[in-house]
DNA sequence: ATTCATCATAGATTTTATCAATAACAATCG
DNA sequence: CGATTGTTATTGATAAAATCTATGATGAAT
């Protein structure tokens, strides 16, 4: 059994195609086939049944892969070691975030973290909170920042920043005159919200409906940018939610309908989150580092009530 | 990097020697040093001091051997989880045993695991505690029966039987006329031990110091076996303490010089103990089964009170 | 029936691990 | 101080293996 071959398996495994991950791991399709035969044989058990199409794991294969995964990152933490001893930081490393904090907060971090950590390279990707949850455990990714708590087996959350929700009530709106809004006064109806999957819009329905509505969804617009809400909004199709630092960049003209909540704000909690197996930790560390480090000065919000990202 | 590599990294790491190593490794001395020096060239770092005689490890060194010893440990398991899924009960296992359990214990519960379990291969080995606890974290033996309590980091313990001590108490001595004797009326002085080493012996001086003296050893003989022990008792040279398994082996005329404990009676806890990666829990458990079912018989005391093997 | 997609097999080739022999080095001893 | 011993490193040869290209086999889809 080599190490090598496991890797195989959990390409095989991911893929359900030997030429796929032929491919993804830069090798032949025969390579793989002989390969994974010879752990099959010295093992004395088939790991894919490769009578289904595609190609499945058999029950022993499962463990197997699990096992696979535990021994592939193990021995993939073994550089960290070495980095971790000689002080070391740098090498690839793949960071997953989700859209609605991408804008705001790539820009404020992203040159401060490259200058200090130049042997860093940075993989940024843009990713849905299920599509990051998933690539963290499958270690395509080394870590992301998401929305949380997530209250995910094998991911640990480690917080950037509570980042307040902000109303942005055009001035034809029912709220426009209160000079400090509050969560009893949303209605799910009259609230225009990012498209289906994004994690923001969740967090917001949740919101609504622990103060008053449960949502009859007769009219909604969905949208995928928050441009795109607040022009909506300037429309008079309804009110929006804004991230309170993307209200940061908002023109002064349209400052004057942002509404603040009356604290305790209602806001989302932004972490670093990485896989149990903690691999590339100095990185990781680097990152929340340097990332509450520049965000700290941006909000000073006092009391927050943390919205749950995930709840239905 | 390999699993070979790492295997040949701890073996040298273990016996500070290129030479040993390669023989424990059934290779050669070059193959190990080449091998070695790649994977010091992969990782970019020395894991060898080669200028310290006997050789040593660098500080990054220790650092890999540890991982080295997750990843090899982990990898070696994935033959478990295959003969688990598997129902197969078999292979190689070396088991540790202290020498004051071989003599009782093994007889009873031998036959009928190796009956119960042909597949598998034992290999057991007679070993001091402390032998048996270094042994358990390298990984040379799978399992070992001991007397626990042992609090020791990394090792688990599954009680298998409680035995209680029992006084042997020649017709000359001053407690031979009790019927049943207690812990208080012990004195260190006039009880025979095993020589050092043998944690029976530290189980019982820590068992007389919790009641009266603390040992002045002006006179004091020690022995390996309790055959002797018994012996030198009968020539008048003091009483000792056996365990209860034990006086089921003695003769008929020396039953008569047994004096059991009132209740709680001291006794002794004996577990099987592994290490926590787990390798061929299946085995252990199966062990487990059987010498927890053969004793139970053999033992029924109901009150017991542990005393601490390691306490000193 | 033909095509397409996919995995397995065969034989050639390259790479790698291992070995035997020996060199290099350091410590020890006479 | 030179010889000896115990140790690791180096060298070149050999065996083992991993990988590649080309092709065969199989089953599903057209």
């Amino acid at each position: 059994m080599t190490i090598t071959q496991l890797k195989y398996v959990l390409a095989v495994a991911e893929h359900q195609n030997f030429t796929k991950a032929a491919q993804k791991t830069f090798v032949t399709q025969p390579t793989l086939s002989m390969q994974i035969q010879k752990l099959e044989e010295e093992l004395d058990i088939l790991i894919f049944d490769r009578s289904k199409k595609p190609i499945e794991l058999t029950a022993v294969g499962q463990k197997i892969v699990t096992q696979a995964r535990n021994i592939v990152n193990e021995s993939e933490r073994m550089q960290d070691v070495v980095d971790q001893e000689k002080g070391f930081i740098g090498g690839e490393f793949k960071l997953g975030i989700i859209p609605t904090i991408t804008p705001t907060l790539l820009p404020m971090f992203l040159k401060t973290f490259t200058n200090k950590y130049p042997k860093v390279q940075l993989k940024i990707e843009e990713l849905t909170t299920p599509e990051i949850i998933t690539k963290l455990q499958d270690g395509h990714i080394d870590a992301a920042i998401a929305a949380t708590p997530l209250h995910i087996e094998r991911i640990k959350e480690r917080a950037l920043y509570y980042e307040p929700f902000v109303g942005y009530i055009p001035s034809n709106h029912r709220l426009s005159k209160k000079e400090k809004i509050d969560s009893t006064d949303l209605e799910l109806d009259d609230i225009l919200l990012l498209e289906d999957g994004h994690c923001f819009r969740d967090g917001v329905i949740n919101l609504c409906k622990s103060s008053k509505l449960s949502g009859n969804d007769k009219f909604q617009l969905e949208s995928g940018s928050f441009e795109t809400l607040i022009k909506l909004s300037n429309e008079g199709l309804g009110m929006t939610l804004l991230p309170y630092l993307h209200t940061l960049d908002v023109s002064e003209k349209q400052q004057q309908n942002l509404r603040y909540f009356n604290e305790p704000s209602p806001a989302r909690e932004v972490s670093l989150i990485y896989s149990k197996s903690e691999l590339k930790l100095q990185i990781i560390e680097a990152l929340h580092d340097v990332i509450s480090g520049v965000v700290r000065g941006a909000i000073a919000f006092q009391d927050v009530k943390i919205i749950d990202p995930l709840k239905k």
